[in-house]
DNA sequence: ATCGTCTATCGTGAATGTACGATTAATTGT
DNA sequence: ACAATTAATCGTACATTCACGATAGACGAT
């Protein structure tokens, strides 16, 4: 099996726990993936990830290309994305391997619902 | 008729307007919309707003009652929401009364698809 | 006219966000 | 071993957010 196949295929996000999230956790959840989306290069890296084929992972150097920002601060932008939930990261040698958390967009859209509805 | 009623009627959004944005323009509408959910006193807010009845208008002093925070930090949350388009605020007599501005959850929900998918 | 109510704004302080260059750590390839 | 590549982290600087109390301005009621 490819190896970049072989990586980022188990993290995914289980729609089912929203039912048990209180008003408070739900509201807390909604908020920090909206600040995960709270910005143009983030939201931008999210579509990167969201539209690339399964077969063609996406390696962190790919996202700094695309980007009209430094190195350093697409570093944290990623870092802002994984520790909001969006995406995750897995060593692959000397790279990372970025991709999109499996089910996260239905996800966000429930917990949307959710919230507000 | 009702004053409350009165108010509040006139502000909508149109949804048309997100298929002439561009890309660019697109994201920065969505990381807009995005900051003024990365707060859960914002999302209650507007959670509150949009299942009022629309002969029940809400005042500003509603707003604070259901929020643990000073009258000041909901004011600043409460611009937060109009700076980002979320809601309004009308001027009645010496209250505000303010609304979600309508249309808003399926407009923010097709500029998710656009600028994601 | 004066008082009370309501809400925005001011001023403050602590925390967080954003961007950059420089450095470090890990790994691959030679 | 050594050099090159990749990406995180560090240090810095500036702007923004968040929360509060205090104040101010607008209006209605008395």
């Amino acid at each position: 099996m490819d190896k970049h196949k072989r990586l980022c295929e188990d993290k995914a996000i289980d729609p089912e726990i929203i039912d048990d999230l209180s008003p408070e956790e739900c509201k807390n959840l909604l908020a920090g993936f909206s600040k995960g989306l709270a910005h143009p290069a983030r939201i931008e890296i999210i579509r990167f990830l969201a539209n690339r084929p399964e077969d063609d992972r996406c390696l962190c150097r790919d996202i700094v290309e695309i980007l009209p920002l430094a190195q350093s601060s697409v570093s944290q932008h990623l870092s802002i994305l994984k520790e909001t939930g969006w995406i995750y990261g897995e060593i692959d040698g000397p790279r990372v391997c970025y991709c999109i958390t499996d089910g996260i967009l239905e996800f966000h859209e429930r917990l949307i619902k959710k919230c507000l509805a």
